[in-house]
DNA sequence: CATTATGTATTACAGTTGTAATCCAAATGA
DNA sequence: TCATTTGGATTACAACTGTAATACATAATG
């Protein structure tokens, strides 16, 4: 199974706007992080280098100007920062972080009733 | 709100053997520790030193040796460092995560039962 | 009392991360 | 053609992390 680089929080912020939208030129990545962050635009041609390096983006080049897209999907990502995320916190186990979480978390009559027919359905198929 | 201190992968497994029973003296922290990975005292008596330093944990100190004691319980870091993870791959939100981890985990049938049961009294009572 | 063992304090050191600045070559404008 | 701007490549640098080793002081032992 693919392994996906392990992306840091700055570099994630940098994946989101790509998975929005790909290919995208360093300068198109830096004009629509100025929209969330104050990062200097070196810092966030670092930031997309870094990414290239550990292969989690990749880029064409057009003239000299280089346009960037995800070579890692952002579920591939959200799942493997979730189990390590996971691993952490609840030594890997899923259903006591849920158990905390519910126990925690507000969460609308919607989103209950929601939630309550996922696992329904989930429940059926198996 | 009290904040508490960020603990790293490292640093967090050695609270977790202070959460489980405390307080434990450096060698019984060490001994514990042993069954559990590969480190050498030195570097568990880092940890204990960093943790100490950040104000995760501190100590009584009887003749030469030092008996430490967790000042963050388990539940307070757990809920900050979901928190930090919600907000770093999720943007904050907490039913989208949900969403996702119903989608890809694997639960049993009790498992659903049990999550189906306590979204009913979430339900109720509100 | 001298030596050794033991617990703690201090120091080490490379890799990662956040956060850029500087350097260089090509394109563009005067 | 020469100066300036611009995009990318290289370099910077401190804080944090993982992973210890060394130094030091005191207690135990011979």
């Amino acid at each position: 199974m693919k392994t996906v680089p392990h992306i840091t929080d700055a570099e994630w912020e940098v994946m989101k706007v790509l998975w929005n939208e790909s290919p995208r030129t360093a300068n198109e990545v830096i004009d629509a992080m100025q929209e969330r962050t104050e990062w200097k635009p070196k810092t966030i041609r670092t930031l997309l280098n870094r990414l290239a390096q550990k292969q989690a983006i990749s880029f064409t080049q057009e003239n000299r100007v280089y346009a960037y897209f995800p070579l890692v999907s952002e579920g591939e990502c959200v799942k493997s920062e979730t189990q390590s995320f996971l691993k952490r916190i609840y030594g890997g186990a899923f259903k006591p972080m849920l158990v905390n979480f519910l126990k925690e978390e507000q969460l609308s009559e919607e989103d209950i009733k929601e939630l309550r027919d996922m696992l329904e359905s989930k429940n059926k198929n198996k």
